[in-house]
DNA sequence: GGGGCCCTTAGGCGGCGGGCGAAATGTCGG
DNA sequence: CCGACATTTCGCCCGCCGCCTAAGGGCCCC
């Protein structure tokens, strides 16, 4: 009866996420995008050399990969796992209370769109999954032939996404709305497609996005244009 | 330019994490089971004192509760979710080196078979996962019709696990084998007959199970008393 | 109801780790 | 090349947190 079995240990991980400065940093890189250190100093409200030191650490723990561009450092979260992780710890903790008035149109701006990393997530994420599932487009773990014949058509790059190492077509689950968004490479890929027709751009909130009039009619149109190949609501 | 927006804030259940001693006593619990303060204080190799000091906080932190029976004060993690959490993590965490020739022979049970909070994983529960699936039992997030009877036959409740407030019946990704196995709360339900009919039972490592020959003999009737109704491997 | 076991509380010690300012390194723009 | 800017390195202080031993409840059993 000795120390038994040695698991992965989780410990030194979950010390790096538990500082709140490095924790600070590691939430404003949570919508995917490549930060400058002197940015995430101010996020975190922290010195310029505090930040550096933790930065240091974050990338000694493959947390954060950096990108030099000329005398600026872009930190990046390493993959869309420690984005997982991330999320997860949030659904397990204490959502601190909502004060003032522009914090709550901040969070319900929030739970409309919003990036899980780098995939649509909140209402808008739920509802694309809803409209591809009802339309027999998905079927809960791969899309069928319909759906990558619209999704193609769209521009996605379906084979590309399947070819990838990350998981294909999983649904993610949404901590807000408690059901699940479309994730894995082909909900990146299509989110991809999104903001480069711009159906949707980023809001000012970090992780904020905002459906544009182009975005309204282009879905619409995208979802009517076909017939409702089969009728068979999940529940 | 200010505060920006508040997210959840993840520190603080991190760093409940954070330490090795309470890591300890989480991943002993990964296995679903309560364990007594004492015994946890042996496995995490500290005082009675500190563990129980480490146990309060993890009360407090909502991550362990805890069922006081006689002078014993049993402890469990608070929740699937608590699970998953951990095993996410162990997902990005580096991998201790395997020791000796005993750890290796552990481990490699455990890789064999396992469970994952409350169901079976490991490439015991991968390969039942895919048998329902290449049986057509399942379609990557609930039963097919010939699923709940298979199941229902065997003794799982299957409308009970519909309606708990649980997911239903999600792929759980395996961090040792890279590939799904089946979670949730038909996950667990099925795990429960399983040891119910003596088909698995625990191994001496805290998370191994162990596949008995009455186990492998009702399986193997189990998926070839059906003829094999769909034969479309997903890739 | 008294002794033994399980667990918690109290107190004190030691070390790790995050904070800052100042100076060094590196890069861009003239 | 030189000054401006972004980032890192260095040296130092300070507070927090985990560890142990010892003592204090609670519960069981004889």
């Amino acid at each position: 009866m000795e120390p038994i079995v040695r698991d992965a240990d989780i410990a030194p991980v979950a010390a790096l996420i538990a500082d709140p400065t490095r924790a600070a940093i590691l939430t404003a890189l949570l919508d995917g995008r490549a930060l400058a250190a002197g940015e995430l100093a101010r996020v975190a409200g922290v010195s310029a050399a505090t930040a550096s030191a933790h930065l240091a650490k974050l990338l000694d723990g493959r947390l954060v990969g950096v990108v030099r561009q000329g005398r600026h450092r872009y930190y990046r979260l390493a993959g869309h796992e420690i984005a997982e992780v991330l999320e997860a710890l949030a659904g397990i903790s204490a959502r601190p209370p909502v004060r003032s008035l522009r914090q709550s149109r901040q969070a319900r701006q929030l739970e409309e769109a919003r990036t899980c990393y780098d995939h649509l997530a909140g209402r808008a994420g739920v509802g694309l999954l809803d409209r591809l599932k009802e339309g027999g487009y998905y079927d809960g773990h791969d899309v069928t032939e319909a759906g990558e014949r619209l999704l193609s058509g769209l521009g996605v790059d379906v084979a590309g996404a399947r070819a990838s190492r990350r998981r294909f077509a999983p649904e993610c689950l949404d901590w807000t709305e408690r059901r699940a968004h479309l994730g894995g490479a082909l909900g990146a890929a299509v989110t991809e497609v999104l903001f480069e027709r711009g159906w949707y751009r980023r809001g000012s909130v970090p992780r904020a996005v905002i459906l544009t009039d182009a975005g309204r009619e282009g879905l619409e149109e995208l979802f009517a244009s076909k017939e409702l190949t089969s009728v068979t609501p999940v529940t």
